[in-house]
RNA sequence: GCGGGGGUCGCCCAGCCUGGUCAACGGCGCGAGGCUUAGGACCUCGUCCCUUAGGGGUUCGUGGGUUCGAAUCCCACCCCCCGCACCA
């Protein structure tokens, strides 16, 4: 950190400039960020995300409101204590990524064993770069989400929530970690993202007085069933399931008790004890031999299926196996193997009867353990599901598509009582942990109900009433509310809140951070110790949050003074509602939408919440970060790296609306030149100016500010960030620039105003340098708490502007000109049109604009020679905005104007410029004066 | 598959809603010049093609269409990115 860095952020902190209390009657802005989790470094994205917040704040404050920007720490949740119980255990990965990718000291990774200290240790850290960034938050009301005065904030809100019927019970199947005891999310798992519980229709074979259950995800194949098929090595056993007896593999014996069935395991033996043996399938009544399939998993299901060799590949290798005696059996299956010949069911386009014989000679499969059988099964299994239909070998399913026929075999077979249920996970699932998952149904979870139509027309309201920056999000909010189903918002380990009705379950982290942007207004109390957790109780957080009951009655029961009471009230209906929150975009299908709910269902439509920012996630050098692949950039890094006001002016350059931000070393590095040489500029800028009374170009430098203003204020309120940091870094930059090579001698007392303006407009993206520079100019007080410029202090000159705009546009032609004309030259004639060509233009200008007589002014001037075509497209090229300004300007003398320049245009094109008006007694060999028009002087080279 | 975003002159990107002022903003890179002992930084000019007078040609994923006129509007297609849930 730089001594500069480290002096403004003690004056800031001196002055508790970013400490905001209510003030009555003064208009408020409350921002709020989703806390970032704490169990790493914050890094770029957060930063990215959390600076459009930053930027905003300090904008705000300019314009005179009363800002909060409060800040939190998210705990709640499964992988902090994860990550801890993992480095316990001795994980080296983790150990490394803590040393090495965090950078964090040994003896700190010792003590992270403990899930609080290695959240405690990010915080600090992360909560010491962020006051170095320059981050103009409140701190007097950071909490983390596991203190015990939030646990009483979120019991209320559950309470509440249940008491409105938004939570309901539910049964459900989960991806289960026996380990953990818990459902194992995508992100918890080593292997087998993106697998969920898929539900297979066990179908029961008569077998004696057992039943010999096969699994299979194609009810409707069984018409063609053949045989039945089982691993003759796996280990199967006969057990008691629900009062029925059932041979299944042994493997699933667990998984069917964890499903809700009941049970009781007899006698095991080998599969190879059930080959050769018949077993009676419903609706055809068959009996079907039991064959050995190497193929079959054990561990899938129940570990037997039945083979429909037509439509089946696997089904189909396996039984060539059996027949063309590559594998070996006894003379009884080879010769009931031997009968078989694959039953179509289907027909399907493009195939011959039997498409599983189709795919597996196009793949060349040798045998039933081919690899290639996979691929073979998909294809068939996607042509027939979405174009075949059932033919009439299949009885009752005859003519239907393969859904309708599905449907119809469940419903069939259910009928025969010999259909039931289990869920299976199609891939291999395991945790984080390491232990393998398996479907287990839980019941009596916890949901909030966001299936719910009147909660979602209600969350659906408080989007249509939110500002939305940009405005294409808000199709992502309508689209997240229709497709929301209910969420399961408790779980049985990590760290948080547990339900306050069933103390089994722990509020879920997103669950628990819905409305909590209303807690900041009573950390502040809770961090001052006013009030105590004890003291929060539902009917104190009633009064507080909705305003219910009376604070004389409650503060004696709360044992908390009553105007501590009343002045929590207050601190709530002052600041709320939230009137920008900002995240990535990420955020929309769960956080956000979620925020949009609870605020729905809790809160009176005054404090919802009035705006959503939403940016887009971040790159490093146009590669998605990533810790494992190295490609990661801290928020700690960044800010060592470049220093905090160049580190927010390149996240500020970055990106605007919802685009993906690539963080680029480079543009930080260009970022830290700009923001180094601003002082050194405007110092030296100003040592060059001299007290002169304004001119033209003075006026125009006010006029293009007053611009710039305009520009760079519409796109902070729409959280543009990048288009505000280049008009304030680069385009009044160029104006300067210009204004400064055009000028004679620079004015100081135009250069300060604008110096003034412009610290005041960097000071949010770059407050050190802004500070600095403020102190530089002369200027009194902190930049942070000055004013916004307004434009009405930088007022437009017309004629100004438009003799700029004449100037350039003429050097441009100049240098078109002398670049196409090649050979020697010594001299520019410039020739600015004579006063009746500039009646003539206005004239016929006016007459075509009103449809007037337009060949009355043409007879009038014909004289002049100039063709009508030339005026009415150099009117078109001119544009709207200069044309009227032609039009209107009286006080502008082009030869004037011009004259004036032609040492600058001198310089600018280096050949000596001659301006002369169109007359009589001129120099003008080449008759050239006479083309001259508004604005387009006519040129001759010599 | 469902939902969303996007493809612009070497790279990043503005423009698209509200068609013409668009060969198309800005930044980077590159080239030339200035400044400088030198380098960096900084400043100026140039950077699709052609052109001895400010002009012309061909461009904005591809192919059609609407229009006097399309990067911008409509249709179809191709390609890329993101999300799709028991989790931050």
């Amino acid at each position: 950190m730089s001594a500069r860095e480290k002096h403004w952020l003690k004056v800031w902190d001196e002055k508790h400039a970013f400490e905001p209390d209510p003030v009555a009657g003064k208009k408020k802005v409350f921002v709020t960020f989703p806390f970032p989790y704490m169990n790493a470094a914050v890094h770029v994205g957060t930063a990215f995300t959390a600076s459009h917040l930053e930027f905003y704040s300090r904008f705000k404050r300019l314009q005179g409101y009363n800002v909060l920007f409060p800040w939190a720490w998210h705990w709640t949740g499964q992988p902090i204590v994860g990550m801890s119980k993992r480095l316990r255990e001795g994980d080296p990965d983790v150990r490394r990524a803590f040393l090495e990718l965090d950078h964090v000291p040994e003896q700190e990774v010792a003590k992270f064993v403990d899930p609080e200290y290695l959240a405690s240790y990010y915080t600090k850290q992360s909560r010491k770069v962020m006051k170095e960034t320059g981050f103009s938050i409140d701190w007097r009301r950071e909490f983390r989400t596991i203190d015990p005065a939030f646990r009483k904030f979120v019991e209320w809100q559950y309470f509440h929530l249940r008491e409105m019927g938004y939570v309901v019970q539910g049964t459900h199947p989960v991806v289960w970690c026996p380990f953990d005891k818990s459902p194992t999310g995508d992100h918890d798992r080593m292997e087998g993202e993106g697998v969920s519980p898929t539900e297979f229709n066990l179908i029961k074979f008569h077998l004696g007085e057992f039943a010999l259950v096969a699994a299979t995800l194609r009810p409707e194949t069984i018409y063609g069933a053949t045989n039945v098929w089982v691993n003759p090595d796996a280990d199967y056993s006969e057990a008691r399931v629900d009062g029925e007896l059932w041979i299944v593999s042994s493997a699933s014996l667990s998984k069917l008790s964890e499903q809700k069935h009941n049970v009781v395991p007899v006698r095991e033996f080998k599969g190879s004890d059930l080959v050769g043996r018949y077993a009676m399938a419903p609706l055809t009544g068959k009996s079907l031999p039991v064959f050995p399939g190497r193929f079959v998993d054990p561990s899938l299901a129940t570990g037997v299926v039945y083979s429909v060799p037509a439509h089946a590949p696997y089904d189909l290798m396996a039984l060539r196996d059996i027949q063309e005696g590559r594998v070996q059996v006894g003379r009884q299956v080879k010769e009931e193997a031997d009968k078989i010949t694959p039953i179509p069911i289907l027909s399907l386009s493009g195939y011959s009867r039997v498409p599983a014989e189709d795919a597996i000679r196009k793949l060349s499969i040798k045998d039933s353990m081919d690899p290639n059988l996979e691929t073979a099964t998909q294809e068939i299994y996607s042509a027939e599901f979405h174009r075949g239909v059932l033919s009439q070998s299949s009885g009752p399913l005859a003519d239907l598509t393969v859904p309708e026929a599905k449907d119809k075999a469940v419903e069939l077979i259910a009928k025969t009582e010999r259909l039931a249920k289990m869920f299976e996970l199609p891939e291999k699932v395991v945790c984080r942990c390491g232990t393998r998952c398996y479907v287990k149904i839980l019941e009596n979870q916890w949901f909030l109900n966001y299936s719910n139509p009147e909660w979602k027309a209600k969350a659906k309201l408080v989007i249509d009433r939110a500002e939305i920056y940009p405005e294409e999000a808000r199709q992502l909010f309508y689209s997240t509310i229709e497709w929301l189903k209910d969420w399961p918002c408790a779980r049985r380990s990590g760290m948080g809140t547990r339900l306050p009705w069933d103390k089994d379950w722990l509020v879920e982290t997103l669950s628990d951070s819905t409305i909590y942007m209303a807690y900041y207004c009573i950390s502040k109390f809770v961090n001052l110790e006013k009030v105590g957790p004890d003291s929060l109780t539902p009917e104190v957080l009633d009064y507080v949050l909705l305003g219910k009951g009376s604070p004389a009655n409650l503060a004696k029961a709360a044992r908390i003074p009553e105007r501590v009471l009343r002045d929590l009230r207050t601190e709530f209906s002052y600041w709320y509602p939230v009137d920008l929150r900002n995240s990535g975009k990420d955020l929309i299908p769960n956080h956000l939408t979620f925020f949009a709910f609870h605020h729905a269902a809790l809160f009176p439509e005054k404090f919802w919440p009035r705006g959503f920012g939403i940016n887009g996630m971040i790159t490093i050098e146009g590669k998605r970060m990533s810790k494992t692949k190295g490609n990661f950039v801290t928020w700690e890094g960044a800010k060592e790296k470049y220093g905090a006001d160049a580190f927010r002016l390149a996240l500020a350059l970055t990106a605007d609306g919802m685009d993906d931000a690539d963080w680029r070393d480079r543009a930080a590095m260009d970022a830290k030149e700009k923001v180094d040489s601003v002082i050194p500029f405007v110092k030296k800028t100003l040592r060059s100016s001299a007290d002169r009374k304004a001119d033209g170009l003075d006026s125009w430098l006010v006029s293009s500010f007053n611009g710039r203003i305009a520009v760079a204020s519409e796109a902070m309120e729409e959280l543009r960030m990048r288009r505000a940091s280049a008009t304030v870094f680069l385009d009044i930059w160029n104006d300067l620039r210009y204004y400064l090579r055009r000028a004679g001698k620079p004015r100081r007392q135009t250069l300060t105003e604008v110096f003034n303006a412009w610290a005041r407009m960097m000071s949010p993206f770059t407050p050190f340098m802004a500070e600095e520079l403020n102190r530089e100019l002369g200027g009194k007080g902190l930049v942070c708490q000055a004013d916004w410029p307004a434009p009405d202090d930088f007022p437009v000159d017309d004629d100004a502007v438009l003799a700029e705009a004449v100037l350039g546009r003429v050097i441009e032609d100049a240098r078109n000109v002398l670049k196409v004309v090649k050979g020697a030259r010594s001299k520019l004639n410039v020739y600015v049109c004579s006063d009746e060509a500039k009646a003539f233009f206005l004239e016929l200008t006016a007459a075509k604009q009103s449809k007037g007589n337009v060949g009355q002014v043409l007879k009038k001037h014909a004289s002049l020679k100039i063709q009508p075509d030339r005026v009415f497209k150099l009117a078109y090229e001119l544009g709207e905005d200069l044309l009227g300004k032609v039009v209107a300007g009286r006080g502008f003398d082009e030869f004037q104007s011009l004259s004036e320049a032609s040492e600058f245009m001198a310089k600018e094109l280096g050949i000596e410029v001659v301006v002369q008006k169109t007359g009589k007694q001129i120099h003008d060999p080449a008759n050239r004066a006479k083309d001259a028009l508004p604005t387009k002087p006519a040129f001759y080279l010599e």
